[in-house]
DNA sequence: CTGAAAGCGCTTACAG
DNA sequence: CTGAAAGCGCTTACAG
């Protein structure tokens, strides 16, 4: 049977109440029945019960994990992992816990977090890649990985999409292209609605107007897109030399498509790609992609949620974690190399 | 303010004990009194404090789940997501949650459970790819994926190694090889000893004597070798011809070296592979290589630990997922293809 | 500095 | 069929 307070209590000759404070290292209790009972504790290898301390707390040391789409399923893209890494880290180093929401299928982010909170079981929940506007007003703290809709009022963490999308119009512009399209446009992430912002404001800097029929949407998460319109697209004779694309799995997609056409990366079409993952490193040719550093968003996240939770952060606060780009093979300046055809 | 069961009561005009027995569907509740009470429970939105509830039953609908080394660490490699994905997928049917062990740094497996159980927070423990011999007596059940020191005693959900090892080792046998390598072998992990095993098996039944030299060994999780020895093996006259490797990683590096030696997968060296990665996917060579299921591992994991939670498993029960073999570019037949020197 | 008492929100014998 | 009471293991005003 696991040792109560009751046993260290009648082990030490106090009353329960003061084994608490002792154990909570209350200055009320004077230091040697503190260091007796707290040697007892050791010795009874008692732990407190986080059940009874939070049902009088109001509070457990549990923070509330939730995925976009179905629970599990996003967790086949490295993303999801690579973020619970930092999540992990973070709530270890302060003994916290994470709690994974696993609604069951065709379950929304908010059904999803309203379980988690109803269950009482968490004290704040972390919401990963939202969904542009997830309504949601439960009782705990909220951090978003990703924009939400109502950015002004949320504590999230996010990479400078905007900056992003430019920065990745802009390596292909300054390239020599002009004909450049976008791929993985999907208006429910704001992921992409940012850097289709920042896509359209590096090329209208350089003098174009970016086509419409050239923005491809595609359903983020599940990465599958409209291969009709892509290829109509690159049929045409005016068809773009460069593509900016919104994922990796999207890139390798496309290059399979572009391969059935005849066409050939990068010589005949580039691609600058989002997320850096194994898939991307591995295929030939090699990705330039971006790597959006899913590991610190996470490790962000979860520290901000602990900070709120301390009390030590009132006021909406929003956290930038930098990208970077790996270069690799996906990308030819315009006119080098083999002859375009 | 969120409803209590105090609220519902007084709403319906019973006492507590009721509206409980009520929402239990306790049948010696009036059905008419019953659904009265629940029309009221969903009016006010009542969720039961599940705090309370365990405080009182001594159960929770969470499982803890323990990852092997560093926590964080190894939801690096693809094999972890996926069966954190068949987990959830589990959990979330039966309405259970997944609570992630998050030692800290360097904290062990037992260290790590401990923690959980100690929590208060969880109802039974799954614990991932086992080294060999954890030593865990905890209060609650545990089920662990992989084959654990003590399999006779525990519950348990596996592939059959051996016979993924024999399939491994024969696949390359009866493609003309006769000097074949294992790359891979950890005895802290007993995934890697029962492949040596079936490895073995396969050599001695083809008439063939292993040679100790060549089963190299390295850190499992970490997926480091000692690449001296590695080289020295290659440089040798006679060399291996083909190699059976624990995993895409492993054989990833093992490419890279081999290309700096001048030797290339698969006219040199045929490599026949574990994980089905998607490094290995798209590797050029892409590897042969086995999928052994880790969403099924998760699923089976949780499905008989959620048995063992409702008491419909007592004996120690072991259970078996079949795995795959994906034939890709890395194998090729010995003799066949370009010559080999 | 320490203790007795009340209470967190439930569940479950025990009565009736 | 329903209720009053006790209790799960803690914490925390309130006394002293």
């Amino acid at each position: 049977m696991k040792a109560t307070i009751k046993d260290v209590a009648r082990e030490a000759g106090v009353s329960p109440s003061t084994v608490s404070r002792a154990l909570h290292n209350n200055p009320r209790i004077s230091s040697e029945v503190r260091q007796r009972i707290q040697e007892i504790a050791v010795r009874l290898d008692f732990h407190p019960n986080q059940m009874a301390r939070s049902l009088v707390s109001r509070k457990t040391r549990i923070v509330g994990i939730v995925f976009p789409g179905d629970a599990g399923q996003s967790l086949g893209h490295p993303f999801f992992p690579a973020v619970l890494q930092g999540l992990g880290h973070a709530a270890s180093e302060r003994r916290y816990h994470l709690l994974l929401a696993t609604g069951s299928e065709a379950v929304t982010i908010a059904e999803a977090s309203r379980q988690l909170v109803d269950s009482g079981y968490v004290s704040g929940l972390i919401i990963l890649a939202a969904e542009a506007s997830p309504q949601l007003d439960v009782s705990v703290p909220v951090v978003v990985i990703g924009r939400p809709a109502d950015a002004r009022q949320r504590h999230y963490v996010d990479n400078n999409n905007v900056a992003a999308g430019y920065a990745a119009a802009r390596y292909l512009l300054d390239r020599g292209h002009r004909r450049v399209m976008l791929l993985g446009y999907d208006p429910h992430y704001n992921v992409t609605v940012d850097r289709l912002d920042g896509y359209r404001r590096a090329l209208e800097e350089a003098g174009l107007t970016p086509r419409e029929d050239w923005i491809v949407p595609s359903r983020f998460i599940h990465n599958t897109t409209d291969n009709e319109a892509l290829s109509h697209i690159f049929l045409s004779e005016d068809r773009p030399t460069a593509v900016v694309s919104m994922d990796d799995a999207l890139s390798i997609g496309l290059m399979g498509l572009l391969g059935g056409m005849g066409l050939s990366v990068p010589q005949q079409v580039s691609i600058i790609s989002f997320n850096n993952t194994d898939a991307g490193r591995y295929h030939v040719p090699a990705l330039t992609s971006f790597d959006v550093d899913p590991y610190r968003l996470g490790l962000s996240a979860m520290n901000l949620m602990l900070d709120i939770l301390k009390g030590q952060v009132t006021e909406p606060s929003a956290l930038e974690v930098p990208f970077s780009l790996v270069e690799r093979g996906s990308v030819e300046a315009l006119g080098s190399g083999l002859p375009q055809w």
